[in-house]
DNA sequence: TCACTATATTCCGATGCAGTAAATCAACCT
DNA sequence: AGGTTGATTTACTGCATCGGAATATAGTGA
């Protein structure tokens, strides 16, 4: 385990804040299933296209997803295999939790 | 995979932010060793009083703290092993990401 | 060069959240 | 009951950030 600098620290905390947003999310959750261009995703998501635009570039930023010119199109991919398994985990988590809670209801 | 609601998605990324602020990931830095209080987690993280009680509280709405009141203390830990892994994660994606950089660096 | 399309960027209003100080609450003690 | 201590809550301020509209950039083709 590395030392703990108020430096790594935000630098770990700037990481999670990608994931912190659920229009990232949905934009995760789309590039699932592989590649997009922007305009893809704006029609997936319903998100506006320069809000859309920003959330990538904040993504980017985080290294959370890679991109790829081609022509007019933007192609954009979850950056490695590490990002799924984060909200695999976080959603894991969540699960226990709720069947936790209705076997909580169910007993009490 | 479940299906991803506009409801579901608020709540992950709800959870995603727990951990995307450097106070709090001290915070869980700290509670790695083990069980403490708040006035522990005060001397230990140097913030002040009011102000890590209400990242205590919001650790503990997002289910990744638990806590214990024993007398007029309030003994906070981990919830669970997941909230590690987490962290472990996100810190591995860092390493990656900066060994490839030196790489790169020295090979360019 | 001029138009057209796909993205990115800038500007702005509204909302959210971190931090501090002061007030409040709860448990213990005499 | 009154006082003390640990913790939570409230009120407030300043800063970050989301979303939308308009604008800018870049690649394509006529």
């Amino acid at each position: 385990m590395m030392k703990m600098t108020p430096e790594l620290l935000a630098v770990i905390a700037e990481r999670f804040k990608a994931f912190a947003e659920p229009a990232r999310l949905q934009v995760l959750y789309e590039l699932k299933s592989g590649e997009r261009t922007v305009s893809d995703l704006v029609t997936a998501t319903g998100l506006g296209q320069a809000n859309l635009s920003k959330h990538l570039q904040q993504l980017h930023a985080a290294g959370v997803v890679a991109r790829r010119k081609e022509g007019l199109f933007t192609y954009y991919t979850l950056a490695d295999r590490d990002v799924l398994k984060m909200c695999d985990l976080m959603c894991g988590r969540l699960e226990k939790e709720t069947t936790a809670r209705r076997k909580a209801l169910s007993a009490g």
